[in-house]
DNA sequence: CATGAATGAGTTTTCATTCAT
DNA sequence: GATGAATGAAAACTCATTCAT
């Protein structure tokens, strides 16, 4: 491996600790040495790969809203050739998006505690926002194919991941079964999108 | 003042104090001289009024879902009288949650701030998930009385609230401008709990 | 009661709180709130009828000390014209040595504590030596009247009490069973006491 | 230096600056801050290399017990061989205890402080408890080399033990001259010891 | 006398960060 | 590149004491 190789794999060593961390504590009440002893590392080297514990975070933050990016961007050039319908690319889409974002409860608990960060944090807010951003676009685009109302279309998209968001912190908050989200989602998708979309 | 009134105007000054620094800064960053200092109260007194800072936090919760709770039955208790047609209700009812508290910016960034310590904390998160139980089961009744579709209501309700804490999320994220997120809310509304209903 | 009786019966309320405390805590982690409570008092009256939570302290020594140096005057007294005999006085002198403090569980806890704060507190130390400095003069002189020994009786008299000391000590500290230790001091009584008083 | 020894080297500095403070004060009123500063150290590296204050505490009595029970193991080994008769064996016994312990003026004030704790605190009585009864032990031993009585030699350690930390109590408490003291137990041993023994 | 609100110094503990080895 | 010792600031919490009512 390249020297510097080692330094991203370690550097992804220490976000991959922090998101486990994350899954049992809140960030403030992390410490970096939680997070060292999770990643099999030296507390003081986090801080020569990072600058501080706060780099750390942004880092995670980044490297998260990354993944899921790809991901996502990965699906649509795999599918969008398969998909050449509109209106089943936005269904698909819906699919995606639920059940590899939705309901994916441990990526749900790591958002709440972004969303929390990015309300006292500028960076990470805007960070957050540019994503979601682009993810309403991605939907917006895809409603555009099957709708010329470009106002109803953007208010839509919009209102349809901010529901999905509103979703995925309600199952976890109220701890809902999956199975039962899942179901309510479908039925929303029934009805809802469908007769929207088909308007 | 008798002695009963300064504690409870203490304890008051104390909740208030706490709201005011969580639209600063996270509950964690926030320490009880911070607070003290707020409160115009010397720290040794927080300890005095309450049994710890996490004591505080519990009651500041309690305080604003009593607030909302109360404001909710009271606007209730007065429009129940006015409104005895079951769908101008719903749409009465939909009117105060948005404009009380979907739209309410600095509601919006503490709730941000309570999910994210729900998720950590078992006691908080019971409180929070009776708060939404309790709201949701509101609507769920309201909207019962004009559909007969028990499954459809109960999963319409959870969804529909769920749906606002979205968009209360994204308009403090996002910063969308008030005005559009309400225009957004009106269109939803005509659209989609109207067609909803009528089914 | 008179004004004055009154003020005596607080203070005696508050020295028998503090006792009532010690059995359960050490000094300094007993507040004076703890003190309040046990006495039934508000802890601002403590401050009243005392100067400090210090001076407390050694009012609840002399105190402590007076009880039992006038048990034992009284117990002179009322025996001494019984037990004109100086050897059956001698033993009579030790049974209730034995009995009333020796074996008296509670007071052997509060004296270890009296003799740790005794080891940093010159006042306390300067009174709980006088104190014992009677004890011993007391023994001293049963002794005398059946030894001539100036030397020996002092020598015996001071190593007879702290021998019953170290007997309190051990009997708190190893939990030794009561009947035991009794059984020991009587042992020790009939072969050591005798033999030594009557050479 | 190795780093393990630097741990080591810490943890008897900060053992020994504990033994320095007791000396002017009572554990509770010796603040981290005090030991830090007599052992020359931050105090945030007491914090570092054991888990509490009550953690030095603990491993300061057990550091201290060790250190004389291996004493005076260290003297049996070496002494056991030149004084092969038991009588000889139990009179230097004696001296030894006498010399090193009772006579130990810092020491003895230690253990008042240490006896205080463990009247309120479990782990320390506990381990209290374990030290004197080996200490018994052992005197019961070399008592039974010279008596076959189980029972007198069982009463007859346990005695001598707790008179020893009686008398090691007086000369602290009473301020008792140590010459005095030494002659004291030296009689004590010339005519009591020796009479027990011989019966 | 009695109350309990108020003060402020002091305590233990945690931790991000630095740095010599 | 590692390691772990060291620093120092800051946190929550306790409490003796004072004092207005």
């Amino acid at each position: 491996m390249t020297r510097k190789s080692v330094q991203e794999e370690r550097r992804r060593q220490i976000l991959e600790a922090l998101h486990k961390c994350l899954l049992k504590k809140p960030f403030d009440q992390t410490s970096i040495k939680d997070i060292a002893a999770v990643a099999g590392l030296n507390h003081g080297m986090l801080h020569y790969y990072f600058k501080s514990k706060d780099d750390i975070l942004l880092n995670y933050i980044e490297h998260v809203i990354e993944r899921y990016k790809s991901l996502f961007e990965e699906w649509i050039r795999s599918e969008s050739s398969t998909l050449e319908n509109p209106t089943d690319f936005l269904h698909a889409c819906f699919d995606f998006m639920v059940q590899k974002i939705t309901l994916n409860r441990d990526l749900s608990r790591i958002f709440i505690e972004i969303w929390e960060i990015a309300i006292y944090n500028r960076k990470v807010k805007e960070k957050l926002r540019k994503a979601y951003s682009e993810w309403i676009e991605t939907v917006n685009l895809a409603i555009l194919k099957i709708s010329n109302d470009k106002k109803t279309a953007s208010r839509l998209s919009w209102g349809l991941v901010a529901f999905l968001e509103g979703v995925s912190l309600f199952s976890v908050i109220l701890d809902t079964d999956t199975m039962e989200t899942e179901a309510l989602l479908k039925d929303f998708q029934k009805r809802f999108l469908k007769a929207m979309i088909d308007r």
